[in-house]
DNA sequence: GTGAAAGCGCTAACAA
DNA sequence: TTGTTAGCGCTTTCAC
C-alpha cells in the first residue's frame, strides 16, 4: 500500500522500558522502579548500578504508563478563555514557574471564548492531568459542578461554590476608576460591557454602578461586546452616541479597539473622550494614546493558584488580590 | 493527621470504568470497548444498549488507560518558544482548528526561550501526545535529532534534516524590506539581531545582507538582542549610534521596544529614523507610530503543520509560505 | 533489600 | 457478533 505508518517508515526502535533496564542490570523491574522513584528503598550499590544502566540505555520513563497505577501524571492544565488575550501572559508565567518548582509540567489549552470548547477540554484532559486552573471560566456554575471530573480545580477571576479561587479586586479597581474619572470632573460615564457569561463583567459593572452612584455620577451600560480589538468600532460607536464623556471598557482589548476607532474618526482622546480599560495588558503601554487601566498582579495570581491547587486548599478558599489603577494618557478632564 | 488527600476529603467516588458499564450492561468489557470505539463491529442492538448504559452511568473513557495499549492519546503538543510573543497567536489558532477537525486536542507548552525547557517538555510530553509541532525551536540540530522521541515532529520557522517543516519566507520578506527602504532613499541600514540560537535570525540577516549588497546599500549587524520589548532600549542605543538611517529589527517585539525608546528620547520616527520589524504581531498596528513589518500567514502555517503532522508527511517535506511587507508609518524617506 | 505477582483501564488478538 | 485473554509500562503490595 502507498499509505504506511510513519513510525514504521522510520523503523523507530521500540522505546526502552523498565524491563529492558531490569534485564540489563540483572535485577527485577520492581527494583529498577524503586531505584528510580524511591531511591531510599534500595541499597546504595543497587541504586548506583541501576542508574548507570538506565543512563546508558537512555531510559525515559513512560508518563502514561506511570500514571495508570499511580493516578498521577505530573501535569497540570491551565485553561485560558482566550490565548490571544495578552492578559493571560502574567498568569501563565506565574503558574508555570510555581508548578515547575513543585515538579509539575504545565500545559495550556485555549478555549477561544467558547463554553463548549472549555467543557470539552475539561473532559478530555481530565485523565491526563493532576489538576486544573480555569482562567476566567465562562462555564455556568451548574456545568462547572457537573463537569468537574476527578481532579482538583481552582478558578481565576471567577468564584463558585466549592472551588478555591483567586480573583483580582475588580470592586476596588472599579472604585479607583470612578474616583479617578469623577476627580477629573466627569459626570457622565459609559460602561462598555463584556460577554454576559464573563463573571468579571457583572462584578465590574455592579461596582462601577455603586461607586458612580456614591459620587453622584451617572453611568450607563452598553453592549455586550466581544472583548476583542475587533469589537472596538461597535463599542466606540455606542460610546460616542451615549453622550458620556468617559468610557470604561470591560477589558483592555476592547479599550484599545475603541482607541483605534476613535483615532480613525479623529476623536481626540482624552480631550473629547476619556477611555479606561481593565487588565493592563501587553500593548496598553504603547497604544495611542497609552491606556489608563486597572493593573493586577497576574503573576502572583498564577503562583497562588498553583499553591491552592497543590496545597489541598479548602474548597472554599478565596483569595482576593489588590488592583491598582495605572494612569496613562487616555484619561483627562472632560472637554 | 491534619494533612489528608483532597480526593479523600471530597470522598470522590471512583470514576466509572469500562468494567462498570460492562457489568451493568451484562456484556464483556471488550464488547463495550467495541461498541464505543468500533461501532460497526457490534450488533446494532448491543451498541444501543451499551450506549444507553454508558450514558446513564456518565461513563468517560480514561484517555491515559486507552493510550497504553493503543499508543495514541489523541493529543497533539504545540511547543512555542515564548507564549508571550503574540506572533504565535495565529499559529496556535490555525493549528488548533485543524487538529480539532481531525479529532485531536491541542495542548500548548511554553519554552520561555529556553532550550532546556524545550527539551524538557519534549521529553516529558513524549509519552503523552501523538505528535509535536515545534515553533521556532531553538534546539541545536543534534539535540533535535537526539531528543526526538517516538513521536512525529514537525517544525515551524525552522528547518532541519529529517523533519517536515513550514517556514515563512524570510528571504523574500527581507528582499521586500530592503527594496522598500532603498526605494525610500536609505543607504545605510542597521540590523538589530535576535538570539543566535534562532534559526530565523541567521536567515534574515543573510538575506538582508545579500539584498543590500545587490542594491548597493550598506548594512551593519548589531546585537544579539533578546527578542523582547525589554531589549528595546539597548537596541535603540546601538541603532542610534550606528549612523544607520533605517533599522530592521529581528522581530516586532524588539522593533516596538525600539519605538518606545525612541519616543522617550524624542527621536522622530520615521523622519529621523525608520524602523521595520518581522511578524506583524498584535500591537504592530497600534503602536506609535504603527509599525511597518513583514506579515506572514500564521494561521495557514498552523493548519499546514498539522496536516504534515497527521498526514504522514515525507520526513523532508518543506513548505515555504509567502510573506508580504505591510507598510505602515514607521518607515519613510531618510531625514 | 529484593523479587514475584497483581493490577491500573483499556485495546486487540484469538476463540467460540 | 461476542467473550476470553493477553498484554501496554509502570507501581505497589506482599512474601522471601
Amino acid at each position: 500500500m502507498a499509505h504506511s505508518d510513519r513510525a514504521a517508515e522510520t523503523a523507530r526502535p521500540r522505546a526502552v522500558t523498565l524491563q529492558d533496564v531490569a534485564r540489563e542490570a540483572g535485577v527485577a523491574v520492581s527494583t529498577v522502579s524503586r531505584a528510580l522513584s524511591n531511591p531510599d528503598r534500595v541499597s546504595a550499590r543497587t541504586r548506583e548500578h541501576v542508574h548507570t544502566i538506565a543512563r546508558r540505555l537512555a531510559y525515559r520513563p513512560n508518563l502514561i504508563a506511570r500514571a495508570l497505577p499511580s493516578g498521577r501524571t505530573g501535569m497540570l492544565a491551565l485553561l485560558v478563555t482566550d490565548i490571544t488575550n495578552p492578559h493571560h501572559f502574567g498568569l501563565i508565567r506565574g503558574a508555570e514557574a510555581q508548578a515547575r518548582a513543585a515538579g509539575y509540567t504545565t500545559i495550556l489549552a485555549d478555549c477561544q471564548g467558547s463554553q463548549e470548547l472549555e467543557s470539552d477540554h475539561l473532559q478530555r484532559l481530565d485523565s491526563a492531568v493532576d489538576g486544573f486552573v480555569l482562567a476566567s471560566s465562562r462555564l455556568a456554575e451548574a456545568n462547572l459542578q457537573r463537569l468537574r471530573g476527578g481532579r482538583p480545580v481552582v478558578l481565576f477571576n471567577r468564584e463558585a461554590d466549592g472551588f478555591p479561587s483567586v480573583v483580582t479586586d475588580s470592586v476596588d479597581g472599579s472604585r479607583q476608576v470612578v474616583e479617578h474619572l469623577t476627580g477629573l470632573g466627569h459626570r457622565r460615564l459609559g460602561y462598555l460591557a463584556g460577554p454576559v457569561a464573563a463573571w468579571s463583567d457583572g462584578r465590574r459593572w455592579r461596582a462601577l454602578q455603586a461607586h458612580a452612584a456614591a459620587t453622584g455620577a451617572e453611568i450607563t451600560r452598553m453592549g455586550p461586546f466581544s472583548p476583542t480589538l475587533a469589537d472596538g468600532p461597535a463599542a466606540a460607536a455606542a460610546g460616542l452616541s451615549s453622550g458620556a464623556t468617559a468610557l470604561v471598557a470591560f477589558n483592555d482589548l476592547l479599550a484599545i479597539g475603541v482607541l483605534q476607532q476613535l483615532e480613525r474618526q479623529r476623536v481626540q482622546v482624552p480631550q473629547q473622550l476619556s477611555v479606561v480599560g481593565f487588565d493592563d495588558i501587553f500593548g496598553a503601554g504603547f497604544c495611542h494614546p497609552p491606556l489608563s487601566t486597572v493593573s493586577s498582579p497576574a503573576e502572583d495570581a498564577g503562583r497562588a493558584l498553583i499553591d491552592l491547587l497543590l496545597g489541598s486548599a479548602a474548597p472554599g478558599a478565596r483569595l482576593v488580590l489588590p488592583t491598582r489603577l495605572t494612569v496613562r494618557d487616555s484619561t483627562g478632564p472632560p472637554g
